[in-house]
RNA sequence: GCUCCGUUCGUCUAGGGGUUAGGACGCCAGGUUUUCAUCCUGGUAACACGGGUUCGAAUCCCGUACGGAGUACCA
């Protein structure tokens, strides 16, 4: 691939980016990446009805949080900007108009009650309405290739509203290539008239898109498969304005995890997992939606599971940093169907990027968290709870809950296990424990091992007798690491005033 | 309805004319941990269906079914 590679993401801030949309962002920042290419980003604002303001912003900062800045967009590198369409409002107008004087577009004066009666009409009778020149020459409709040049010129002058429709060929198969999918076929016949210019003086989607990836020099156009029926128009209009076209690449869409359809922005509610990147408060109703970074998910282990939903790099290897993700990023191994996300295999990924940080970073993640609960402490301490149970959390936040012991004595104690394991004679068994600890005078992991075991062992009974009450006392549960590691973490005098609360307690 | 795209274990996927159809998540079992989790080992489980082409089809072709997307003066 040649070293002018520039590719663009190009949302539209109707609110949060969801999952979808970063995972087309992401694929966009690696094929860049990988060819030494500049990733753009550009924001579709067409559509003023469905702005909100907040939402270009939130985008931005999840880019940022995913580590897959744009190189250029707005306030960055503006080299062809603006990157805001509503900002070129102004450009397209030009270009509508090129293709009006060239013949490739034509006015229309069709209201949407009219063309809806349209639509119903056909329905009825079984038929599929569409606007192109199965319609538009028969009386039916109202635009300028029925009617005069007077007469168009008279309605407009007279202030009527149009648009300006794109004049699909007739009697055209279309080939078209798509990176991911190969050959598509496509019967112009099938194709609507689209609008390319609304009433309002904005241009659609249809044509901004055009417009803007050719002055911005976009050499790859990788997004969503719902642009995939887009695709023959896009077309059409590179060769209508006599401009080379991109390569376009559709991406697989993300299924729910359960039933049917894509994922949307309202199923993660239902469903109990975020489906965007980062929360997100609704300007509006102040509705406060989860996100993936304050569920406590790492930005890294997040990006990798995107990178593996609707890609795969042929080999086993499934954890990737995102450097090793550039490098072994390819189009071509983009798979064609839909793939169903997978909260559960997600929590997986977390938890390898999780065992794989170190103690250190782990500590200042940890540090605040015991902050709220109130416990002051000190670093060293915590860097070996840490190490001793980081290995069974998913993510930091379970730290708390697997750890609280360390900090603090036990409140209660599990029911179930308190009725399995502390017997009649357990009390009695526990109080003779105590003076076996009160005799240790340096109480090291290897002393005390040395010292109850032996005095186990010496008593003939099970270990787990007088192990299982122990750890009962001493975490209030079953759960937890080596008991001669927390024993001797909270030290001789905090072991045994738990295990004398233990007997109190439990009798 | 119409147009387009797709279909390998429950899920993500590898493979792509001759394979014991591989891996991962999940689930189950055993081992380790005198606990729990981790970890290890093993197990479970798939080529949508029907025709063709071929010595041979999961793989190529055609149909069908199913799934998905699009079908807006939204992107």
């Amino acid at each position: 691939m040649s070293d002018n590679v520039r590719v663009r993401f190009a949302p539209s801030p109707t609110g949060p980016l969801h999952m979808g949309g970063v995972r087309t962002a992401l694929f966009n920042y690696l094929f860049a990446k990988k060819h030494n290419g500049t990733f753009v980003l550009r924001i579709e604002d067409t559509d003023q009805t469905r702005y909100v303001a907040n939402a270009e912003q939130y985008i931005v900062d999840a880019l940022e949080w995913c580590e897959i800045p744009f190189d250029e967009g707005p306030g960055k590198n503006e080299k062809f900007g603006p990157y805001r369409q509503s900002e070129r409002k102004d450009l397209y107008k030009k270009y509508a108009d090129e293709l009006l004087a060239n013949g490739w577009a034509y006015y229309a004066f069709d209201t949407a009650d009219q063309l809806d009666a349209h639509r119903k009409d056909h329905e009825a009778n079984g038929k599929t309405f569409i606007y192109n020149w199965h319609n538009r020459e028969k009386g039916r409709l109202v635009n300028s290739l029925v009617l005069s040049e007077e007469e168009v010129q008279q309605k407009i002058e007279a202030g009527e509203k149009y648009v300006i429709r794109f004049k699909t060929p007739q009697d055209e198969t279309l080939i078209l290539q798509d990176e991911v999918r190969g050959t598509i076929k496509i019967d112009t016949n099938t194709l609507d008239d689209k609008i390319l210019f609304k009433s309002d003086g904005m241009p659609t989607y249809h044509l901004a898109n055009i417009v803007d990836d050719h002055l911005m020099e976009i050499s790859h156009v990788i997004r969503g498969e719902e642009w995939l029926p887009s695709l023959p128009l896009h077309s059409l209009l590179y060769t209508a304005f006599g401009w080379e076209s991109p390569k376009f690449a559709h991406l697989p869409l993300i299924l729910k995890p359960v039933g049917k359809g894509k994922l949307g922005k309202r199923d993660g509610d239902k469903l109990g997992f975020p489906v965007f990147p980062l929360e997100y408060t609704n300007e509006n109703t102040g509705n406060v939606t989860r996100g993936y970074r304050e569920d406590g998910y790492f930005s890294d282990a997040f990006v990798n599971m995107l990178a593996l939903l609707g890609w795969n790099p042929g080999t086993e290897q499934e954890l990737f940093s995102l450097e090793a993700l550039i490098q072994a990023f390819d189009l071509a191994r983009v798979s064609k169907s839909g793939a169903k996300f997978s909260p559960d295999k997600t929590k997986w990924f977390n938890q390898q990027y999780l065992q794989q940080k170190t103690d250190n970073e782990l500590v200042s993640l940890f540090l605040p968290i015991l902050e709220n609960q109130g416990i002051t402490t000190n670093k060293d301490f915590v860097e070996k709870v840490v190490y001793l149970i980081k290995e069974r959390a998913v993510f930091v936040q379970d730290f708390w809950d697997l750890s609280s012991f360390f900090f603090q004595d036990p409140t209660e104690y599990d029911p179930k296990a308190a009725k399995k394991q502390w017997k009649e004679t357990t009390g009695a068994l526990m109080t003779e424990l105590v003076s076996v600890i009160e005799r240790i005078e340096d109480f090291t992991i290897e002393n005390a091992q040395t010292e109850i075991k032996g005095w186990i062992t010496s008593k003939e009974i099970g270990f787990g007798k007088v192990m299982q009450p122990l750890r009962l006392s001493l975490v209030g549960k079953l759960a937890g690491p080596d008991l001669f590691d927390i024993m001797t973490m909270v030290g001789k005098e905090t072991t045994i005033k738990r295990i004398q609360n233990a007997i109190t307690n439990l009798g």
